[in-house]
DNA sequence: TTGAAAGCGCTAACAC
DNA sequence: GTGTTAGCGCTTTCAA
C-alpha cells in the first residue's frame, strides 16, 4: 500500500483514459461517457480506492457543499433540535453543516462569519445574537446568502426567514390562562431588546386589554434558569399579589416553578405556570408544564430547505411565519 | 463596486509587490517582511476587502482546519454539551466542526465519513453507533485521525479515547444507595451489547457482592425515557419486591421516576432512584434526581484537545479515563 | 464519445 | 526581503 494519495491522473493513467473523462464518470455525467468506458474507469477507482478530492473540486466548481449554523449556544435546550432538523435537510440534499457558538458576542459571530467566507461556504443559518449592534456593514461585506431563524435582524442579503408567530402565541396562551381563572398574571421576559420577547409581552398585554385585566406586571432580564428563580423570588419578596405566571420561556418557567415548590405554593392551584418553547424538559416537570410549543425541528428543516432552494436555484426571499401551538398539561 | 472576487494576484497587483509577499503577509510569517511593506499590503486588502481563499490554500498545504463530529443524535440531550466542548477547543485552536447525525446507523456513519474524507476533514471525533458490525475495513481506508468518546471500537489510527469510568462510577452509586439502607436494587439497563452499559452493570453487579447482597435483577432495554417507563412497570407489574432502581442512565431514570409518581410511590421513601450522566434535566425534577455525573463538556473538550495535538504535533496515542462524581440530590 | 490543456487561488521552493 | 514560478487536484471549454 502506497502512501501517496491516488489522484484522478492516476486512475486516468491505469484506465488510459484522460482525466476529464474520470471526472465526468466521478460526477455521474452519464450520457457523455459509453457504458464500456464507464464500467472500465468505475473498476480502476474501486481497484485503486480513490477518493475524489473535493477541495480541489470547489475550487474551480465555487461550491462546497456546506453550510454554517450560527447560533448562541448548542447546549442551550433550545437549540439542538433546530440543529438536527438542518442538519437533516441539509444531509438530505448533499450538504454539511458547521456550527458555531456565540454565546451572544457580536465579536465571535463576526469571526464565524469571516471563517466561513474563507472557507467557501455558501450559506448561512442564523440566530443572531441578541446584542444586536447596527453591523449591518458587516454582513454586506460578507455577502452571504443567510436565513435567519427566530430572530429578526435588517440586513442585506437575507433570503428568508423563519419566524414564529410570538404574538398569537403569548395571546393564546395568556388568553387560555385567564379562562381558566386566573387574574393576576405576571410576565417573566426577556430583555425587551429581542424582538421575539418583545412580541411575546404584546402578546400577553393583549390578552390583558381584551379580557378587561388591569393587573400588568413584566420583569425583564435573559432566557434562563437562574432568572425564572430570580425573578419569581422578587415578586414573592415584593408581597405582590398574584396567581399566574406567564414565563417568556420554558427555562424561566421551570426556574420559577422550583422556587414556587420551594415555597410551598401549589401548582396550578395557587399558581399557574405557563411556559414557552416546550422544550424536553418541560414534559419531566412535576407538575408538567404548560406551554406554547414552538416547532423546533420545522424551523430547522424548513430554514435548510429555503437556505438551499436559494442557493441552488436562487429562488427569492421567502418568510415563513410557523405557528405555536399551546400544550396543555398540568401547571395551569 | 465590482462582482469579481479580488484575488491575491489582484492585491499583489494593486501593491505593487509579489503574491508571495501578500501571503507572508496575510499568513503573518512575519520576520519575512519588512514593516513598511506589511502596512502597506494591509492597506490595500483593506481598501479593497480582499477575503483570502481558504479551499484554494487547501488545496497546497492539506490543511483545511475543519474537523469531524460524529454522533447518534445532537438532539439527545447527552451530546449538545460533548459538542460544545469540542467546539470550543476546536475554535480556540482555529478549528471549525462539521456535525454529523447518524441515528446509530452503521450505513449513515460510513457515508459521512465519505463526505468528510473527501472535503479533506483533518480529523474525526466519534461517539461510534452501537450497532457496530465489524466495518473495520472502512475506516482503514478511510484512514482518518479518529478520538473516540466514550464508546469503545478496535479500529485503526485511532489517536486517542476518551472513557468514563463506567465501572467504578455504578460501583459509587450502587454502594452510596446500599449505604443508605437500600436492600434490593434493580437495574434498569441498556443493551449490554453496549461497552458502556456492560461495565455499569458490572460495577452494579460488583458492588452488590461487596456488601454481601444476593437480591439481583438487571432488565435490558434501550437509553430512552420509554424504556425507562416501559421497564420499571414491567418489574411493577410482576411484584417484584424492590425498594431500590438503579438506571442505565438519566432519561431512564427520569421516565421510572415519572411512573413511579403516578404509582403513588415515595421517591426516595419508598424507592430510592439513581441515574446516570447528570443531565440538565435532573435538576429539575421532583425530587431532583441523585446521580452519577459524566463530566461531558470536558469528554468534548478534551476529545478536540488529543485530536488537534495528534494532527499538529503527531503526538502518540492518548487515552484519557474520565472520572465520575456522584451528585447527591434528593432521589436517594 | 474522448482528449488536451488552461486555469481555479493559493503556497513554497528557490533565485535574486 | 522580495519576486518568479511550478504545481496542488480538479473541471471545463474546445477540438478531434
Amino acid at each position: 500500500m502506497n502512501n501517496r494519495k491516488v489522484t484522478i491522473k492516476d486512475i486516468a493513467k491505469y484506465a488510459k483514459v484522460s482525466t476529464a473523462t474520470v471526472s465526468n464518470v466521478v460526477n455521474g455525467k452519464t450520457g457523455k461517457i459509453s457504458e464500456e468506458t464507464r464500467i472500465k474507469v468505475l473498476k480502476v477507482i474501486e481497484k485503486h480506492n480513490y477518493i475524489p478530492n473535493r477541495i480541489a473540486s470547489s475550487l474551480v466548481t465555487k461550491k462546497t457543499k456546506t453550510l454554517g449554523l450560527i447560533i448562541p449556544d448548542i447546549s442551550n435546550p433550545f437549540f439542538p433540535e433546530i440543529a438536527r432538523g438542518a442538519e437533516d435537510k441539509a444531509n438530505k440534499a448533499g450538504y454539511n453543516v458547521i456550527v458555531c457558538n456565540t454565546d451572544n458576542s457580536v465579536k465571535k459571530e463576526e469571526e464565524y462569519l469571516s471563517m466561513l467566507k474563507e472557507k467557501m461556504i455558501e450559506g448561512i443559518i442564523m440566530t443572531a445574537s441578541e446584542n444586536k449592534e447596527d453591523n449591518t456593514d458587516f454582513y454586506k461585506k460578507i455577502s452571504l446568502p443567510i436565513v435567519l431563524v427566530d430572530r429578526d435582524l435588517n440586513i442585506d442579503n437575507v433570503r428568508g426567514r423563519i419566524l414564529v408567530d410570538n404574538f398569537m402565541g403569548a395571546y393564546k396562551g395568556v388568553s387560555h390562562m385567564i379562562n381558566r381563572g386566573y387574574k393576576k398574571i405576571v410576565m417573566i421576559s426577556s430583555s425587551t431588546k429581542d424582538n421575539t420577547s418583545s412580541r411575546r409581552i404584546a402578546g400577553y398585554e393583549k390578552a390583558l386589554e381584551d379580557h378587561k385585566i388591569d393587573f400588568k406586571v413584566v420583569l425583564e432580564g435573559v432566557y434562563s434558569l437562574e432568572w425564572g428563580k430570580e425573578a419569581i423570588k422578587k415578586i414573592i419578596d415584593s408581597n405582590i399579589e398574584f396567581d399566574g405566571v406567564f414565563c417568556g420561556n420554558d427555562l424561566i418557567a421551570i426556574g420559577a416553578m422550583d422556587v414556587l415548590k420551594d415555597n410551598k405554593m401549589g401548582i396550578p392551584k395557587d399558581v399557574g405556570i405557563l411556559g414557552f418553547d416546550d422544550i424536553y424538559l418541560g414534559e419531566i416537570t412535576s407538575p408538567k408544564l404548560t406551554t406554547i410549543k414552538q416547532p423546533n425541528y420545522m424551523m430547522g428543516y424548513k430554514a435548510a430547505e429555503i437556505l438551499i432552494d436559494s442557493i441552488e436555484r436562487n429562488e427569492k426571499y421567502k418568510e415563513i411565519i410557523l405557528d405555536t401551538e399551546i400544550v396543555i398539561r398540568e401547571s395551569v
